[in-house]
DNA sequence: TAGTTACA
DNA sequence: GCGA
């Protein structure tokens, strides 16, 4: 794995999946999903919400953190299923601050980016697949090196942190009907992240 | 380009 | 259907 990342493959078993996706549901009737846009005014084809004290953002000034849902509401806290998956792999140190839900239909999908909206990398990424496999690709810490493609289930875990927590990644598709956890389809990703 | 499209 |  390029960068040092660390893969955790089947991490979380059906029984654990199945309680975090009902934690999430109640995350989402609280904060419903959205999708934001980029500077460019394109929205993204991946529907959001998040959890913690921070919530991840982005319109037309740019990528940030904000202490609100779009709604004016508090983000949800982060469930504790997926909380402890933090404490297993990062340590009980420090909480993350922001747990960003990802919700991928069968056309979305994510360009290479880098995660750098955070004050201080020294402290991993983690994050947790759940429903549908995805294309994952992860190059180098600069953009047009060489990337490599990996494909995520649901229940993996996958901990950036070292070299590999400023390498650019995304998801280049998902396989939709590869999953039974999410009854209507799709994939969940989970990010979690120390904001400052 | 946290997006599209082109090319193999 | 991938990867640059």
């Amino acid at each position: 794995m390029p960068g040092a990342a660390e893969y955790f493959a089947a991490l979380l078993d059906d029984r654990e999946q199945a309680a975090m996706v009902a934690d999430l549901r109640t995350v989402v009737a609280r904060a419903p999903l959205f999708s934001p846009r980029t500077r460019f005014g394109k929205p993204m084809s991946v529907r959001m919400t998040s959890t913690g004290r921070y919530g991840w953002y982005s319109d037309q000034r740019g990528y940030r953190y904000e202490r609100a849902h779009p709604s004016g509401q508090p983000w949800p806290p982060i469930p504790e299923s997926v909380l402890s998956v933090w404490r297993l792999l990062v340590g009980g140190t420090r909480q993350p601050d922001c747990c960003l839900i990802n919700f991928y239909d069968g056309a979305a999908r994510m360009g290479l980016h880098q995660d750098r909206d955070e004050a201080d990398f020294s402290w991993p990424v983690l994050s947790i697949s759940l429903g549908d496999d995805a294309l994952f690709r992860i190059g180098a810490t600069t953009r047009g090196g060489p990337t490599e493609s990996l494909r995520l289930r649901s229940g993996d875990v996958l901990l950036l942190s070292g070299a590999a927590r400023l390498a650019f990644h995304g998801i280049d598709r998902t396989y939709p009907g590869t999953s039974s956890l999410l009854p209507n389809g799709g994939r969940i990703n989970l990010t979690l992240r120390v904001v400052d």
